[in-house]
This record gives C-alpha cells, structure tokens and sequence, in this order.
RNA sequence: GGUCCGGUGGCAGAGUGGUGAUGUAGCGGACUGCAAAUCCGCGUAUGUGGGUUCGAUUCCCGCCCGGACCUCCA
C-alpha cells in the first residue's frame, strides 16, 4: 500500500516508483561546483533529494545515494591561474564549506561522493567507446559528441535540433560539425590545468564528468536522477546522449526528478546577475533547522520565493513543534511514519501537505496525546527535522546574564513591584531572550 | 522568436468535477498583575471571458498577467 509516486521529466507524467533492484535503489543528484561557497538553491536541491532519500530507506531495505563533486571546470582553472595554485588548492576549502553548510541542514551526506579529478579513466574510457561506434570526432584537438549521430537528441529536454540551432546563442566554433556539437574533452594551453589523454593533454568537458561518475558507481542503468530544472537542458540531454550512446541498449536514469529553481526576492539567482544568498550568511540569520523547514514550505516542483519573512514563519511554526515535543520528552518515537505526513510525500514528495500533517499531530501532541507526540518525532525522521531537543532549540546556552535578570524578576514579582517585573524583562529581551511566566514563580526563557 | 510552467484569503501555500487543507498575520474570548505560551471562536480567496457538465477552482478554448528554459547556473 506504499506506493511512491514521483513526477518523471522524462515522461512528464506521475509515475508509481518502481526499482530496478528492490533490494537496492540507487540514485544520483549533481553536486556542487567546488569553486566558491554554496547559495540558498543549492540547498533547495540537497534538502529536497535528502527527503527523497530518507523516504525511500523507510521503503527499501538499501538505497545507495550518490552526489558527485565537480572538481574540474573551467571556473576553478581561471581561480587557479589567477592564484598561482593547484586546482586541489582552491576547491579543498569550498568542499569543507559545502560539507559544513549541508550539515548544518541536517541533510544525510551521500553515500558515495565520487570526484571528477579522480575519473579520468572512465571519463577517456566513455569519450573512446563513443568516437568508435561514430557518436564522437576529434577536431582541432577537441573531442565533440555528434548530435545528429543520436536519433534521440532532443528528446529529453524536448526540443528538435532544429530549435536548438534558431535559439543558438553563443557563436558557433567552426570545428563544429553541427552547432550543437558539445565538448567532451578539450586541450589545455600549458598554462592551464590538464591530464593527458589520446588526444593530448587537456580536461574533459562538464557533462561528461557526471557520465562517468554515475557509470562507475551506479552503473549503466539506475533509479533516480535528480537535479536543478535548469540544468535539464543542455547538462540532462547531453548526459543522457553520451551514456546511452556510449552503452548501446541502455536508458540511463528512469526517473528523472528537477526541483524548481528558488527566487531571491522574486528574482532568479544567477551568476550573471550576481545577486546569489550565500547560505552560509543565511545561516546566520536563523537556526540551520529553520533553513531546512522554509525550503520544503512549497513544493519541490513550484517556485520558491525565499525571504525573510517566510524564515521568521519557518521559525515560529518549528517553535509550534518544538513546544509539543518539550511537552512529550519521555514518549518514545514511534516505529512508523504517520499516514497524515507519509501519505503526502508519496504522492509526489508533498512537503507541504506532509508539514499540515505535523500540525494536526502537534495540536493532538499539546493536548496531551502521547501516541501522537510519538508519531510526530517520527514524521520528524522522515523530514530531516527535530534533530536537536527542545532545551537546545529554546534555550542553548543561556548568558548568566540572562539568568540573574530571571531570577531578579522573580524576586519583583513577588513584592508585586510589577514595574520592576517590566523592566526586567524588557532588559532580557535585549538579550535575545522571552521569558514565559509560569504558576508559582516558574518561568521559562526562550531565545527569541 | 521557439518550448514549457503558473495565476487560490493580507501574506505563505496544498488539494479537489459537488459545501476551498495548513501556516502566518488580524479580530474576539478564556488564562495571566500585564504579557508570552496554550486553549476556544471569527473573518476574508480560486486572474478574466466563453465552452463542456445536473454541477468547475478543478476539464477544454481565447484573453490578460507572471515566471522558467533555449548561455555558465541547483
């Protein structure tokens, strides 16, 4: 009765998930860059594929999840050049950032992550077998995949050649035998970082980076990729093209699953605009908790407008949780997600409907019900949330400050000098800090 | 220009051919010294014009508006 179903780009359709291999799942979601620190989309897209992920291990007794690093591309080689560095020296510190800013999201790190810097072998391997059976030429000491030599191009993505060459932007190079020829390996001036190769030295070209990674960790064939939707068009087609030509007979992913790109004050990010949130800057304005919540508030598939606003609510409604949760600290969680929040991310990774779902487990939990306060923590597990307990979440470390004005305040409000009482805790708001009064002198701060 | 997606209450955001989730904000009440939290209650929404239907927010067509991709980008 567990019956995923996922939205497929390549078919455009709602398809019931059915593995390749029941006894393991294997998925690909394309990584970073490694050239500066990741935005806010990035984390969209890690955040949403990492639901995904902990949803098909409650489903599946295996999931193998792999996320590639890109560790070659032109940008970092530009990075290099202008430093005077070895390529290994200017991603090592974006990966550490990547790794500590996903962690603070509290998303799974993946399982596998290969890098292209260590695939050359295979990236030269798929670029040989494609030059052999005809779906790849060497020009002007590049190696170009030929679109017109895949019946198929275009598919995808769905557009004919012939739309791709009228909506050509970008000048053609004229070792190009048709304009939507793209590189798979090109040479490298000896300024420049490259590995030799039949072709000479030089680096492979991005799409095929991911190719090869997926192939030598997944294989041929395999469940799930994922992605950003701009990158459906040329990274997906092309990725598609060269594996499926490279292995005659297969099909490479089954299922295809974009995310929609994120606005930034109703504004795209893009690096021409220059106008990226830097997510570790946003993880100064708020809990890494809250950041996480704010990107499953919409559907993976509908824009998401990111703003302050929408994270001061992901923090009051996590606040909502976290106050059932401090009510319930003894209920243990339970085995199984409820059917309020798993039905929902079924049909199509419904976060939206799936967090309605915790609302009504947390009003039920506020009320005293414990089988609910139990389901909740564990419709928490599937969503990535609750990792802290609620002292931390409210409280962490409290400034003694903080504490002597509490207890001062105490003090007045047992005198009844209530404009004292006032006083002080406006002084322990300045702080950061709402104190709750409760019976009999108790109170409870809580950060603000 | 080509291809594609969307327009739901103040804001955010789901679902559905038959009395429109959920959150947040607002309002009233209980509780409180006052608040906060909690609880109870209230209000307001399906861009526009047609069509199909017993009935459309949901399906179809036109229009208006917004967005994405076609170029590096998650």
């Amino acid at each position: 009765m567990t019956q995923l179903t996922l939205y497929n780009t390549r078919t455009r359709t709602k398809e019931v998930f059915t593995p390749l291999d029941p006894t393991n799942v294997r998925a690909y979601l394309c990584g970073p860059t490694v050239y500066d620190r990741a935005h806010i989309g990035n984390a969209r897209n890690v955040v949403i594929f990492d639901i995904l992920i902990r949803l098909l291990r409650r489903l599946y007794p295996k999931v193998t999840y792999v996320r590639n690093i890109t560790d070659i591309d032109d940008k970092i080689n530009a990075r290099a050049k202008e430093r005077g560095l070895p390529i290994e020296a200017v991603t090592e510190g974006p990966i550490r950032f990547y790794h500590e800013d996903m962690g603070a999201l509290y998303t799974l790190p993946p399982d596998i992550e290969p890098r292209a810097t260590e695939h050359l072998g295979e990236i030269i391997d798929i670029i040989q077998r494609l030059i052999a059976n005809g779906h790849a030429y060497v020009a002007d000491g590049h190696v170009l995949f030929s679109v017109a030599s895949d019946k198929d191009y275009g598919k995808f993505s769905g557009r004919t050649p012939d739309e791709l060459i009228a909506g050509a932007r970008v000048d053609v190079a004229p070792y190009k035998r048709d304009a939507g020829d793209f590189v798979l390996w090109k040479p490298s001036s000896p300024d420049l970082p490259g590995w030799s190769s039949p072709w000479g030295r030089g680096r492979p070209g991005w799409h095929i980076e991911c190719s090869a990674m997926s192939w030598k960790h997944l294989g041929e064939n395999f469940d799930i990729h994922g992605g950003g939707d701009d990158l459906i068009f040329p990274h997906h087609e092309n990725e598609i093209a060269q594996s499926c030509c490279a292995f005659p007979g297969s099909h490479f992913a089954n299922v295809w699953v974009h995310n929609r790109m994120l606005l930034v004050n109703g504004e795209k990010m893009s690096k021409s605009l220059g106008n990226f949130l830097v997510l570790h800057d946003v993880l100064k304005k708020a809990p890494g908790e809250a950041v996480r919540f704010m990107l499953m508030r919409s559907h993976y598939r509908s824009t998401l407008d990111f703003s302050d606003a929408g994270l001061r609510e992901a923090k009051a409604e996590l606040d909502r949780f976290y106050r059932a949760l401090e009510k319930n600290q003894d209920v243990p969680v339970a085995a199984e997600v409820p059917d309020c929040v798993l039905e929902p991310l079924l049909d199509d990774l419904n976060t939206p409907g799936a967090i309605a779902g915790l609302h009504g487990l947390a009003d039920a939990a506020l009320a005293g019900d414990a089988t609910a306060a139990g389901a909740l923590k564990a419709a928490g597990q599937v969503l990535g949330l609750f990792n802290v307990s609620p002292d931390e979440w409210f409280r962490g470390d409290i400034p003694v400050e903080a504490q002597a004005l509490a207890e001062q305040r105490v003090a007045a409000r047992q005198r009844k000098d209530f404009a004292e009482s006032d006083r002080l805790r406006d002084e322990i708001a300045k702080l950061g800090y709402l104190i709750e009064d409760g019976p009999r002198g108790a109170y409870t701060l809580r950060k603000s």
